[in-house]
DNA sequence: CGATTTTTGGCAAACGTTTGCTATAAAGCA
DNA sequence: TGCTTTATAGCAAACGTTTGCCAAAAATCG
């Protein structure tokens, strides 16, 4: 009850709300209709409780909180696998931007890494049924789910963000992957380009799926045929986006018609593949063009600079966690949405004509 | 008490630990010890709660533990200011490595970022003295403090990574910022160099002052004066590394005595301050040298790859993390230690002996 | 076979809040 | 003034666990 137990050795407990409903000389009830409720009490017996809180230094227990009424404040991420990439910034940015506008709300973020293995998704089914979180954002298209426990069942709000899981039920924010991948297809077609790499993410990703789509979309309107794209990768993660990229040069070196254009699916294949690229001879843009998505900040300093596609990282976690709150917010059934937010071409020099 | 309550509209509340001795036919202390106790309990009894528990899909509600237990296991990691840099993957790296070393040992990982505002402060310390953090990793130097609480006396294990606050009684990890700048100077001195740029971080901080310092070390045990090196920078923090390095592209313009060698406090000071010059028509490394701080992947692709000093993220943070679980574990007054791991300096095309 | 020790299971009291209900005080009205 | 209505404060029962303590049962021993 008071700031310090009798016993020496004990946990320091802090002063609870008795104690500060001692010294304003009210019952518990009323401080904590005081610290919550707006108008459930008199003004100035609110303002004897918040001088005696601000005295003791009292702060509210969240655990007995959460307890009663059942609910707790934490969100949890779900990411796929690693945190970092090569030189990408997509996932701290998603990272800060969620957490940014969570604390506005009031909420917390965890962080719950999505590794392959059973240890990791069982935490994240504890998580999500041990009441610890109160809603959950998705960047992986593979539900946690292990012996007969599902996140999907685990009454939990989740929104999916990058990845379009509406077709699994699930509110998602995405970006036009599709339509900024055929916008600057068409640019490069319309520089003059006629044979092109598209290096790819992992193959049947969604994103791979959206971009190659893309591509031919593009050509297909401009009248040229599927086979005017080569692909490179598909078995590699994001991850390994460097990786790739020196694949998809070795692949380039392999090629008996050449392309003049590149499309990467990331700005890691793109930096690691021109690099390799360039060390054989060739020079960017004069034979080779090249674009690629992300828009990490790094490819300014590239040389050449590269063109990118800037995916509004920002503004997609914005959106993703007002979706979460609307959710926890009403108890109906949340409706699937899926909130697209544009994606931005930079133009930089590693974009030309082809020489000839 | 059952799993579904009668009134339809509830939240979902799962089974809770009365359901699965019911089906066990067992008392509630009873599944209690089973679940958590080794040898309370007869392996008999033991398997029949089991089997109860896996049918019903039960989970123990977290924050009831927590409150009668008094602990949680969320641990959170005070960052500064942004999570993302130019190319840098450090804070990745770091909450990557830091979540899954407290994963196996069961704990949680909240971010609470540390921006320079007062919200971010008040909501740090509600984290730790509402008991919903059980420890914290710093990565700032700054502790949270505002009104009365501060986070250094809310009775919460801290440890600091990546700077050295075991002045202020905080265990630290660090790298060996200082020797590994001093070696990576004499070496560049032993190929010839006598003239140096130093690019900084924030000035006065912890690892400006430790690498500058290995830089005038280096120089005096060569017996070369302080004034062998002019300063860059100085004045944005780490995170705005791209615009440090563009600055100090600037300066070097200006400067009438050019250096021979430039040494970089951050990768990404390092590739725009590369990008920058090679613009103005000077070839690296064989008009200048150049070295920088993190070892970001991205530098092995950069034109030339760039020597960078490694920090040694995944082992600081499982260090950080062991001395924090520790700290968790014993109930005496935690020591205070300083714990180095050394950083790796991986030599690259950058750095090389001056022309002439 | 009775007495003593050891194992095992159950009761009930915490943990620190919130909140439904009730009691009191204040205010409005005739 | 006496009655009804409204604002305000307090009591006590939750929330779902863990755990000290005691009782019953089983095992050990003389």
């Amino acid at each position: 009850m008071s700031k310090n137990k009798d016993v020496p050795g004990e946990e320091q407990s802090g002063p609870l709300m008795a104690d500060v409903a001692r010294l304003a000389g009210v019952a518990i009830s009323t401080v904590s209709r005081a610290l919550a409720n707006p108008g459930r009490v008199n003004e100035k017996t609110r303002a004897k409780i918040d001088a005696a809180a601000k005295q003791l230094g009292y702060t509210p227990n969240a655990m007995a909180r959460g307890l009663r009424v059942g609910k707790s404040n934490i969100i949890m991420i779900i990411l796929p696998g690693s945190l970092h990439y090569g030189a990408s910034q997509i996932i701290p940015q998603v990272l800060q931007s969620i957490n940014k506008s969570l604390i506005q709300g009031g909420h917390n973020l965890m962080i719950a890494n999505l590794d392959r293995d059973e240890t990791s998704e069982r935490h994240i089914l504890d998580l999500a049924f041990g009441g610890t979180v109160r809603g959950a954002i998705i960047l992986s298209s593979k539900l946690p789910e292990v012996d007969g426990r599902s996140l999907a069942n685990a009454g939990l709000p989740i929104v999916s963000m990058l990845l379009d899981m509406s077709d699994a039920g699930l509110p998602s924010v995405v970006t036009n992957d599709r339509e900024a991948v055929r916008e600057v297809t068409a640019e490069l077609i319309r520089l003059g380009h006629r044979r092109f790499l598209y290096i790819a993410g992992p193959e049947g990703n969604y994103h791979d799926v959206e971009r190659y789509g893309g591509v031919i979309e593009a050509l297909d309107q401009a009248g040229l045929p599927a086979e005017a794209v080569s692909r490179s990768g598909g078995n590699l993660d994001y991850q390994h986006g460097f990786e790739i990229g020196i694949q998809a040069a070795g692949d380039f070196a392999r090629l008996t018609e050449k392309p003049t254009a590149v499309i990467a699916t990331s700005d890691d294949m793109a930096i690691s593949f021109v690099s390799c690229v360039q060390r054989t001879g060739l020079s960017i843009p004069s034979d080779l063009s090249v674009v690629s998505f992300d828009g990490s900040p790094v490819c300014e300093f590239c040389s050449p600079p590269l063109s990118t596609i800037e995916q509004p990282v920002e503004e997609m976690g914005q959106a993703a966690v007002a979706l979460l709150l609307d959710a926890i917010g009403r108890t109906e059934k949340e409706l699937t949405t899926r909130t697209v937010i544009r994606s931005k071409l930079i133009l930089r020099e590693s974009m030309a004509a082809p020489k000839s």
